[in-house]
DNA sequence: GAGCAGATATATCGCGCTGATATATCTACA
DNA sequence: TGTAGATATATCAGCGCGATATATCTGCTC
């Protein structure tokens, strides 16, 4: 079985406990959306994928009058993800548009390098901002893992900030 | 006018010169793939649409018996790249599925966080040896833009690579 | 208890993007 | 002469994204 990528964000989430669909792309937007994002659009085709393919079950569980599924993941679906997780391969794609702009912005003219550069910067230390906020939370499960991912997205963009002020301070040397 | 992400690649690329279509992922795929990936199913339909828009022009160029249509950037194509450079928003976005796979892993048992960790490690060292390949032609290149960002892409993912050996050293302690 | 904002829940749509494949011609070299 | 590989364009299915539509329920205020 073949997961695709929003596939195994809704094995990875159903696999600590079942949830509603709704529920799902909650729970993203506050933890993998950072990257590896999850929208309604693909959420709910897949969920109806996943139980074609056995490796996920839903179960009616209305809300007083609100009618609501819920699904859980099945022995098939929690092998799936194993053998995912073991797998080697990884995709790292990285559609960074500040970088887009700093390598077209040199045939313009200095300052829109400089210009670039900056908004890159302040980019970064919003991101930084936004996942101080949801530290507690994710310190809060006790598990290792998302723990160590936010850990991950602090200091890349620590690092990221660090280099755009290093830049600017060579570019502004040559001047 | 908007500008599709594929449309700005196209004019920043044929902002240095003219170029044709093939040519035009040839070249991405030696620079902005590492950041902003373009295909051939977007960039010949984007290629028409911006010809409409009058930002570009084609003119029939064949070369010997294969017919080729190089295009060029208009005043108007200018206009339109150097407002994007100078708007003030930015995407940034990162599609990591180590860090995925790490943030799921730790739900099965702790040997797969490692595994994750380890791969991760292992495909931005993969990364830094095929941009230090391309190192030297982006040095020849006079321009400042392409040279800043490589070295972005080279501290990146010696950054990554670090954290990843610094992660393994903690888990190891921890066992 | 009327009214309303906001949360819960699912569905859908257009558009763009990816990766692969098809077709054709040309060049280089054995 | 053959053929591998580069040049050049086009196309397609499937997936993804962002936004929007619809409906119900909860909690709050006046």
């Amino acid at each position: 079985m073949d997961l695709s990528s929003t596939g195994r964000v809704i094995l990875g989430v159903l696999a600590v406990e079942p949830r509603s669909g709704y529920d799902i792309k909650a729970v993203t937007d506050k933890s993998t959306r950072f990257f590896w994002a999850a929208s309604y659009g693909q959420i709910y085709p897949e969920l109806k994928r996943l139980a074609e393919a056995g490796l996920i079950e839903g179960s009616d569980e209305p809300h007083g009058g609100r009618k609501r599924t819920v699904y859980r993941i099945t022995r098939d679906g929690r092998k799936a993800l194993a053998e995912w997780l073991n797998a080697p391969e990884q995709v790292h794609e990285l559609r960074d548009e500040g970088l887009l702009k700093l390598f077209f912005a040199a045939a313009q003219d200095n300052d829109a390098v400089i210009a670039a550069i900056r908004e890159k910067r302040d980019a970064h230390a919003a991101a930084l901002v936004e996942l101080r906020d949801i530290e507690p939370h994710a310190r809060a499960a006790e598990r290792v893992g998302p723990a160590e991912v936010l850990g991950y997205g602090l200091a890349y963009n620590e690092f990221a900030i660090r280099w755009c002020e290093d830049s600017l301070k060579t570019l502004n040397k040559e001047k």
